[in-house]
RNA sequence: GCCCGGAUGGUGAAACUGGUAAACACAGCGGACUUAAAAUCCGCCGCCGCAAGGCUUACGGGUUCAAGUCCCGUUCCGGGCACCA
């Protein structure tokens, strides 16, 4: 190292520096323009929570990597930015502080857009949105009338959380342990009338399409698919002569089922439905215990994981339905277990062959017969045995079909049924998206209720209905409802007094198409332009793997609703998708009596650790409360959320970056620490110091035009430069893979070899200037700041975006000898250096003249050599 | 419960298509420089063993000349489960 001072890394002025740059030059600005290949990078836009924190850091640092990569590549590069704005923590917050919803979120859009600016991004802001703005959601209200005229959008019934006590419906997240979250009351469940979009009308080009999503994980896919869920079966009834009070039979006679095992129909020994099940209802008529288990059914939560955990429980309604194949008399009961919402909303149960159906048969002693065999397998009633439930067997028990495979004895059913009705039948697990909230801050649904003329669309010329902005929510309900100013509206159809609808749009509307938006920003007139045909498909979509299914599916679905409309031409939204993994922390909690959860920051808490450091449990300091521990995402409303902003105060956004990028790869989940942060920024000062070393000592002696690789250079030289070269080739190949840690350690390879290299004459002078020139650019695109100005300051250039991309020379990389591994029986026994060029046998025989090899051989002859070219020999003896 | 992932030194991690396990760092230990400290630099650093060598990628099996990597089973941890976003 030179004996000379240097200027020091001052990262607060180095960045400041840097940032100017860019904003005086607008560097990020991105126009359409078709000469050149573009590039449309989109992070998920964050939800204004307040503080960033260090999820937010690494998905925008990966954005802002590939956005900068692929800006030296030559593409034209789109990477905007906006707010996901609407939502229910910002009514918490209000009810919280008594501040309007609207005030606290344009509050901490501020304060993160500021953050988000302090960190480097390259974010083309003039295309900022955020979707509380009425520019933005009069759009979703527009398109949501089209779906409406199109029967995509329609209203049906919705089971709800009801809480009681505030007379209010309830997010599952506010359902703590089937009790309201502020009352700690009990919640029911309520139907109310809500709209939906027929999400399943495109079910079929959803599942399809995953398989041209060539740039999309593997597992989202996998995990899409099995959401969608087809399932092809056979719907059928049993039939029954159940009659109301005015005589007539309920559902003309017939109870309609779905199945996926009608090669089990033999073995149905009992039907189940649903608690709000005609059926069940009019049998609750006249049996007060029943109608009890009915109402204890309305309770409890709505959520999938709570309906498949409970005890499976039920009741028989004394009724019988009749087994369309059999004639045989089958008892009718009320399962807790069957879902309205799903088919039919009754099922018919083969104990037999169905894990959920032989649980409850085995605790309401309901017959279990046996009609599929698999193998010499005995069946017995005592347990449930894995075979049980397989499609591999033959039918057992079951008259005609016996003998049959499950293809065949599914078809040979059908075919019986379809004489009574019965049809081979597609099933989706996919529901249709219910988009009614009962909340005020987001988007309102644009329909007017008239007494005269029903439920009445408002005109297009009268969108957007605007969300008034200076209401307080206190927890007792929409605060809309209040707002005379607001509800009350004149009929556009007759003119008669109407009333608004108060219910808003579920948020993911919101975020289903903003992707769109940022393409035609600007534009009163139309919700996108031709503009969105020139950046669509966003290239690289990147977000936490925890909206695999729900927001992608849904933004999906959107798009081709769009499509289907004319407004954009693409089918899929997204052509390569990214997703990483949650970076976790320790959060804290106690849940009180009476309901609720709170969550403590960990400052707060006294934590308690085993000898090996493991967590063990913790305690509030101000209390003793003993608290639950649990390892989760950082968010908000856990109190576990670290803000970067300390980090960047410190060491700068250079250095946060980095860390972030290096801690481990993108897609892999997180547990947060910030030990290493030193080191991240220690390996920046040395590149800052190496380079100001290079300008003041060896880059004039530089000649003007290049000799490299035209002349044979001094080993150390040669071998010097082969390693930045591979390593380039190394890194360059990383972030294709988008693995960025080892681009951050192959930086700091490069830096190790620089920092090591001989210093004397003009071709070392080369040699280190070429690869500090590769490392700067190599490391551009993690730390940005910092490369500018040292690439200014080296002389390279002004503008380090501008540089090309390195590659990797051929004449660094060329070498004469290569050092193969030298196993015997597959145990490492040595090494062979040999000609990079040898010939197989010549490999071989040198492997077994090797004294190491002859001593572990003990004397055996060799039965095989494997040579692998490159790397090692095996030899078998 | 169901669907999808993950597990490698004290720590974060690396390992190409099945081919040298632990690159690059953090922490730690020892040393240099310094009156001292910080900063910086150099060395050591999976486990057992004096060594030769043996063992080691959550656990138990299997395939292979060769397994962190492929297959089967198990445990634990994380994400999602439709009104958190």
């Amino acid at each position: 190292m030179s004996e000379k001072q240097t200027p020091a890394y001052t990262p607060s002025e180095v960045e400041a520096a840097a940032r100017r740059y860019w904003d005086d030059s607008q560097t990020f600005k991105a126009i359409e323009d078709a000469s050149k290949p573009k590039y449309y990078c989109l992070s998920m836009f964050p939800y204004p929570s307040g503080k960033l924190h260090m999820g937010h850091v690494r998905n925008y640092t990966i954005g802002d990597v590939l956005t900068r990569f692929h800006r030296m590549r030559g593409y034209n590069v789109l990477q905007p930015m906006g707010w996901d704005a609407f939502g229910l923590p910002a009514e918490n917050a209000a009810i919280k502080n008594a501040v309007p919803p609207a005030k606290w979120t344009y509050d901490n859009i501020d304060y993160m857009r500021q953050q988000l600016k302090a960190l480097g991004f390259a974010i083309d802001w003039s295309r900022e949105l955020a979707t509380c703005q009425p520019s933005y959601y009069r759009w979703n209200q527009w398109l949501f009338l089209r779906m409406l005229e199109k029967g995509i959008a329609y209203k049906k019934t919705q089971v709800v959380n009801w809480d009681p006590v505030d007379q209010t419906v309830l997010a599952n997240e506010q359902v703590i342990d089937g009790r309201g979250w502020r009352t700690g009351a009990l919640v029911e469940k309520r139907e109310i009338p809500g709209y939906y979009l027929g999400i399943t009308q495109y079910a079929d080009e959803l599942l399809d399409d995953l398989d041209t999503l060539d740039g999309w994980p593997e597992r989202v896919k996998t995990m899409q698919a099995n959401w969608i869920g087809k399932s092809t079966g056979v719907r059928f009834a049993f039939s029954h002569d159940v009659r109301d009070d005015t005589g007539a039979l309920i559902d003309d006679g017939r109870l309609w089922v779905f199945t996926t095992r009608a090669d089990t129909i033999m073995g149905v020994t009992f039907c189940a439905v649903a608690a709000e099940h005609p059926l069940a209802t009019h049998a609750a008529r006249n049996n007060p215990e029943l109608a009890a288990f009915i109402e204890k059914c309305k309770h409890g939560s709505v959520m999938e994981a709570d309906m498949a955990t409970m005890a499976k429980e039920g009741l028989p309604t004394g009724l019988s339905v009749v087994h369309p194949l059999t004639g045989e008399s089958v008892p009718l009961w009320v399962g807790n277990y069957v879902l309205m919402s799903y088919g039919d909303g009754a099922v018919m149960a083969v104990p037999a062959h169905d894990e959920r159906d032989f649980g409850f048969a085995k605790k309401y002693e309901l017959p279990i017969r046996q009609v599929i065999a698999v193998g010499n397998n005995a069946f017995s009633t005592d347990a449930w045995a894995e075979w049980y439930g397989s499609k591999d067997g033959v039918c057992v028990n079951s008259g005609r079909y016996d003998g049959l495979g499950y293809a065949a004895a599914v078809d040979a059913v059908a075919a019986d049924l379809a004489g009574k009705g019965g049809e081979k039948k597609v099933q989706w697990r996919l529901r249709d998206w219910g988009v009614s909230r009962q909340r005020y801050w987001g988007c309102p649904i644009p329909i007017i209720h008239c007494d005269h003329c029903g439920d009445v669309p408002v005109p297009d010329d009268q969108l957007p209905v605007v969300l008034p902005e200076d209401c307080i929510p206190d927890g007792s309900g929409n605060p809309l409802l209040k707002r005379d100013d607001f509800i009350n509206v004149a009929c556009p159809k007759c003119g008669a007094a109407a009333k608004r609808e108060t219910d808003t749009m579920d948020t993911f509307v919101d975020s289903s198409w903003y992707y769109a938006r940022y393409c035609s920003v600007g534009n009163d007139a139309a919700m996108v332009d031709e503009r969105a045909n020139y950046w669509m498909q966003v290239d690289q979509y990147i977000g936490g793997i925890e909206h695999a299914i729900l927001h992608l599916l849904y933004s999906r679905f959107w798009s081709k609703v769009m499509r289907d409309m004319g407004l954009m031409s693409v089918k899929e939204p997204f052509a390569r998708l990214l997703t990483q993994g949650m970076v976790l922390n320790h959060a804290w909690l106690h849940k009180p009596e009476g309901g609720g959860k709170n969550y403590y920051w960990e400052s707060e808490v006294e934590v308690q650790r085993d000898a090996k450091g493991q967590i063990t449990g913790g305690r509030l300091k101000a209390d003793g409360t003993v608290l639950e521990h649990e390892l989760t995402t950082m968010s908000k409303s856990k109190n576990n959320g670290v803000d970067p902003q300390a980090l960047i105060d410190q060491y700068g956004a250079d250095t946060a970056r980095f860390f972030m990028m290096f801690a481990s790869p993108p897609e892999q989940t997180l547990e947060w620490n910030d030990a290493g942060v030193e080191g991240a920024h220690r390996f920046l000062k040395r590149v800052w110091n190496f380079a100001q070393d290079y300008t003041a000592e060896l880059r004039a002696r530089v000649p003007a035009a290049s000799t490299l690789g035209k002349a044979k250079l001094p080993a150390a030289l040669a071998d010097l430069r082969r390693e930045l070269h591979l390593v380039l080739k190394q890194a360059s190949y990383d972030l294709g893979k988008q693995q960025f840690n080892t681009v951050a350690s192959g930086c700091m390879k490069m830096l190790n070899a620089l920092e090591k290299a001989p210093r004397d004459g003009v071709e070392a002078a080369e040699v280190i200037g070429e690869g500090l020139s590769m490392l700067l650019r190599v490391l551009s695109p993690i730390c940005p700041h910092i490369t500018h100005v040292l690439w200014r300051d080296c002389g390279f250039g002004d503008d380090i975006l501008s540089a090309e991309w390195p590659e990797p020379a051929d004449s660094a990389l060329v070498q004469d000898e290569v050092e193969l591994m030298l196993q015997v029986n597959g145990k490492l026994r040595g090494s062979l250096r040999v000609a990079a060029d040898a010939a197989k046998d010549a490999i071989e025989a040198a492997a077994l003249a090797n004294e190491s090899a002859q001593k572990f051989m003990e004397g055996k002859p060799a039965k095989k050599v494997v040579v692998v070219p490159g790397r090692l020999v095996n030899i078998v003896c």
